[in-house]
DNA sequence: CCGAGTCGGTTGCTTTTCGAAACCGACTCG
DNA sequence: CGAGTCGGTTTCGAAAAGCAACCGACTCGG
C-alpha cells in the first residue's frame, strides 16, 4: 500500500506503531504481564487488549505462558525479539522525559552500580566507541542513495 | 483518562505515537520537508497530513518554515526537541532491521568512518561507559516502587 | 450444594478516526 | 487565457476504537 514498505521504519510501525502495543509492551517489560493487570493499568479496552496481545503473539514479540492449570491461565512474556525493542523502549522513554516533563514525575532510568540517568549512546562495534549523530549515515539498500539520516544538517 | 498519564513512554506516545507521525518524521529527518513530497513518499491522506504537521508544530517538534514568498509557501524542519528523537527512531529501525527483515534490503545505519553497522547502547555517563541491560532500572517517580525495566529477567 | 468472586476473554453497539476523492485559492508559466 | 503546482479544506462512507454487558471455567466460603 504505502510506497516506503521496504523501510525498516514502516516494518517496525506495522508491528508496534500502534497506540497501545508499545504501552502493553512496557507494562510487560516492567513485569505486568497478565491480561488484568494491564487492562487495569492502562484502561485500555478489554477486546483492544485481546488482540493487541494476539497479534504481538503472532509478531513473536511475546509469548503466551501458562502460569496455572485448572482454570488454564496464561501470562504474556517477551520473546526475544520482544526484549529486543528495549534500547526502543528506552529511547523513547528518555525523550519524553527529557522534553515532555511538565508534572514533575518523570520516569528516570539509572545505571544500577551507581544511580546516575543514563543516556542512549550510538555504539560502533567495530571502532568500540560511541559516536556522534553526525557521523551516521544511511542506506536504505544496497546501491540505493546515501541519506543522512538523524543529523538534520541544515538548520 | 489513562491511569499512568504520568510515564514517559506515555507523554512521548501521546505526542507521536499515532501511525503516521513517526513515518512523516522520519521523512523530515531524511530531509523530505514539504506537504506534497511527504504525501507522496507515504501515501498518507493529505488531511491527515495536514492536522498530524499541525500537532508536531504545536508540540513543538517540528517549525514551519517559509522557502518562498509569493506564492507563500513554508517547508517544515526539526526543531532542537524534534531532532532529540533521532536515538528513538535509530532505535526502532535498527529493531526492524534486525527483526522484521525479510525482503532483502534493509536500511543499513553505518559509522561514517568505518562503515561498521552500528548498535544503541545505554552509556552511563558517570562510569563512563557502555552497560547492560541488566544493569538499568527505572524509578517512576519519586518514592515509588523500583522496577526493573528492560531486563525481563524471569523467563 | 449454593452464591459470590476472579480471570480472561467475547459480543454488540455507539462514537471517533481514517481514507479517498473532490474542490479551492494563490500564484506561475507559456 | 488556460493549464499546472502547491498546500491545503471539505465531504462522506468505511474502518477502528471505546464502552458496557455477558460468559465459561474455575475457586472459595459457608
Amino acid at each position: 500500500m504505502s510506497s516506503t514498505g521496504d523501510c525498516s521504519i514502516q516494518r517496525t510501525l506495522d508491528v508496534i506503531g500502534d497506540r497501545w502495543t508499545l504501552l502493553i509492551l512496557r507494562d510487560v517489560f516492567r513485569g505486568v504481564r497478565r491480561f488484568s493487570r494491564i487492562q487495569d493499568d492502562l484502561g485500555i479496552a478489554r477486546n483492544l487488549l485481546t488482540d493487541r496481545l494476539a497479534s504481538l503473539v503472532q509478531a513473536g514479540i511475546v509469548e503466551k505462558v501458562p502460569y496455572q492449570e485448572r482454570p488454564l491461565r496464561h501470562e504474556y512474556r517477551l520473546t526475544e525479539k520482544g526484549r529486543a525493542l528495549s534500547p526502543a523502549l528506552l529511547a523513547l522513554m528518555r525523550w519524553g522525559d527529557a522534553w515532555c516533563g511538565d508534572d514533575g514525575a518523570p520516569t528516570e532510568l539509572v545505571h544500577d552500580d551507581c544511580g546516575t540517568r543514563l543516556e542512549l549512546q550510538p555504539w560502533c562495534t567495530t571502532c568500540n566507541r560511541p559516536i556522534s549523530p553526525t557521523q551516521i549515515s544511511s542506506r536504505p539498500g544496497p546501491g540505493r542513495h546515501h541519506t543522512e539520516v538523524p543529523a538534520d544538517a541544515a538548520s
